[in-house]
DNA sequence: ATTTAAAATATAACACTGTTATATTTTGTC
DNA sequence: GACAAAATATAACAGTGTTATATTTTAAAT
C-alpha cells in the first residue's frame, strides 16, 4: 500500500531513468502517478524537492559502489575496485550523475541533506585513498590525494559525454580511466614516500 | 552600425555573462537588444543557435588560453602555462564553461561547427602534451596522454562547482590543480621512457 | 450514525518559456 | 509613387513550475 509521496517518487524515478531531466515535468510526474501535481508541492515542496530526492538517490548509488570490501594487503586494488564501481554507476545512471554534478539545471540548488551525502562520499574516498599513503599523512594530505583521483575519474566521465568523445570507442573508456588512475596512484605513492 | 544579428548576439552575451543560462530567455534577449524575439529565429534558427554562438565564443576563449608561446626546451612549462590559461578562462567564464561541458541544458545539442571547435582544442592539447613524450610516440599515445591531463583539470573544475568544494578555500584551487597536473606529467614522462 | 472540521487532492489560473502564425512596417526596385 | 519583398512587431500557441480556488476524502466529535 503505497502512500502518495512514494507514488510520486516512484513515478519521478521511472521517468527520470527513461528520459532524463527533460522527461521530468510536474505534469508528466502527475500523469505517471495518476495523481494531480499538487502532491509534488505538498510532499516535496515543489520540483526542487523531486530533484533533491533523485540527487540523494543517485549519490547513494555511488556510495554503494564505493563500499568495496577492504583488503588491507592491497590498497591499490581497493581503490581500483572502488573506481570501477563508481565508473559503472556513473555510466549506468547517467541522468543521476548529471544531476549531481551538472551545473544545477533549472536553478536546482541541492538541499543541506543532499550536501551531507556528498560529504560522506568524500570522507569515504579519502579513507580508501589513505591506504596508499604513509601512516603519518595528515588528513589534509589524504583529502588532497582523494580529490586528485576523484577529479581524474570525474573528468573522464565528464569528457565522455562531450563532443570530443566521438573520437574514442565507447567501450574503451573504462580501461582508459583505470589506466590513468593507476598511473596517478603510482605517482602519489612514489611522491609521498620521498 | 551594428546589424540585427550582432545586436542580438551582443545582448545575449551580456545577459549570459551577468546571469548565466537562466537569464537568457528569448524575451530577455529581445528586451536587452530593443528588438522583438523574431530575429532570434531568423538569424539564429532559434535559441539553440544562440547557445551555439555562445558555446563557440567560450571555446574560442579556451583555445586562445591554450595558445601559449612554445619553448622547446621546457615542454612541461608549456603544458603548465597552457593549463594555467585554461583554468583561469574556465573560472572567469563559468557560464560558458558550463555550457560547453554541462549536460546540454534545455536539450541544447551542439552544432557541427561547435563540435569542430572542440576537436581543434583536443588537437592543440595533444600537440602540447607531445612535448613530454618520446619522439616515436604514436598519435594515439599522445591523444591518450592529452586526455589524461585534460580529464584531470576538467575534473577539478567540475568538482570546484560542487557541494564538496565548500571544504576547500576557493583561492587554493588553481594551485591544487597545477600540483596534480605536475605529478601526473612526471608520471607520464617516467612511464613513457620505460 | 450524523455532523463538522481538517486534510488531501483535483482543477483552474497565473506568469513564465520557446516557437510559430499573423499583422505591420521598412526597404528596395521599377 | 506604386508595388513587392524583406524585416520586424505583435499575437497566439502549447508547454513549464507554481499558487489559488474548488472539491473530495478522511478524521474527529457528538
Amino acid at each position: 500500500m503505497k502512500n502518495t509521496k512514494e507514488k510520486i517518487l516512484i513515478a519521478a524515478s521511472k521517468l527520470f531513468l527513461a528520459g532524463g531531466l527533460s522527461a521530468l515535468s510536474v505534469r508528466a510526474i502527475a500523469r505517471e502517478s495518476n495523481l494531480s501535481t499538487i502532491g509534488i508541492y505538498k510532499y516535496f515542496q515543489g520540483k526542487q524537492g523531486i530533484l533533491d530526492a533523485l540527487y540523494i538517490e543517485g549519490f547513494e548509488r555511488l556510495l554503494d559502489a564505493l563500499d568495496v570490501p577492504i583488503n588491507i594487503h592491497d590498497p591499490k586494488g581497493n581503490i581500483i575496485a572502488a573506481a570501477k564501481g563508481y565508473i559503472k554507476t556513473a555510466f549506468d545512471y547517467q541522468g543521476h550523475y548529471r544531476l549531481i554534478f551538472g551545473e544545477h539545471v533549472a536553478e536546482y540548488v541541492p538541499s543541506a541533506e543532499a550536501k551531507k551525502v556528498s560529504e560522506k562520499a568524500f570522507m569515504h574516498t579519502t579513507k580508501i585513498i589513505a591506504g596508499i599513503l604513509p601512516n603519518d599523512s595528515t588528513f589534509e594530505q589524504k583529502q588532497q590525494a582523494s580529490l586528485q583521483i576523484w577529479s581524474l575519474i570525474h573528468g573522464y566521465i565528464g569528457l565522455k559525454q562531450h563532443a570530443i568523445a566521438d573520437e574514442i570507442e565507447p567501450n574503451l573508456w573504462e580501461g582508459l580511466i583505470l589506466a590513468a588512475v593507476r598511473l596517478h596512484l603510482d605517482a602519489l605513492e612514489q611522491h609521498s614516500h620521498t
